[in-house]
DNA sequence: CTGATCTACAACCATTTGGTTGTAGAATAG
DNA sequence: CTATTCTACAACCAAATGGTTGTAGATCAG
């Protein structure tokens, strides 16, 4: 329900829980389909606990939400996330644009007095 | 140089290097202006090596980059690093809209033969 | 030349991370 | 009821992370 908390906290989690091969290979195995917790660990060479750590920062990071079915807990994908850190790249790409408009200003300015840039 | 060796380690590297807010206020930094390394390390409560590994966790992202200028270290932002991590986020949004499309499918199919689903 | 500035890097330290094993509770199967 | 399965969580460990201080090499200013 976490409506747009994105403060620094919030950001560093997001890319942590991107910065693991496995974890992003969880995300897109929850996105197309979905898996209990013990049928991802299934999935990878490492221990149930492990995997169950992984999906933790995942859901902490808001990647993934889990509910309990049976005695199972169905890990689910949570486009939400996924469209926060798209949103956040969006903003470093509107920086760089703003960078090359501002250089492109640089460049057809024109000297209206007569102190000219040297060489 | 490096090409297009997007393989795990180096997108490890991109969200690890993301997943802290001095790195990333030191990319929005350097996208807009110019800075040496000491001229950054001026901006933050901290020392100067520990901004000095900062900006060498971007450059081993390849985030930035770092030009030699007489006893200065210029570090400028490196467009192509950010647009990998994009092209990355790109690549999960697509998985979600294929996720879409198969659920339309399910949704839109038409029992041709007798067999009905249960329920 | 001398001193100041900028950088690089090593050594160290506390905390976090990514993994393990083990224990225990809740739900299902037989 | 009993055994199995699925999950949660604690305790532990090695390695990485984010910070520090200190030393040393280059470059610039006077």
């Amino acid at each position: 329900m976490v409506v747009d908390q994105l403060d620094d906290a919030g950001i560093d989690r997001l890319f942590q829980a991107l910065a693991d091969p496995t974890r992003r290979d969880i995300v897109r195995r929850v996105t197309l389909g979905e898996y209990s917790v013990s049928g991802l660990a299934a999935l990878y060479a490492m221990s149930f606990a492990a995997v169950q750590k992984h999906v933790a920062v995942l859901e902490r990071a808001s990647l993934v939400s889990k509910e309990k079915r049976g005695r199972e807990q169905i890990v689910r994908g949570n486009h939400e996330g996924l469209q926060n850190v798209r949103r956040l790249l969006d903003e470093y790409e509107e920086i760089w644009r703003q960078r090359a408009a501002r250089i492109a200003d640089i460049l057809a300015e024109e000297p209206k007095n007569n102190r000219r840039v040297p060489q």
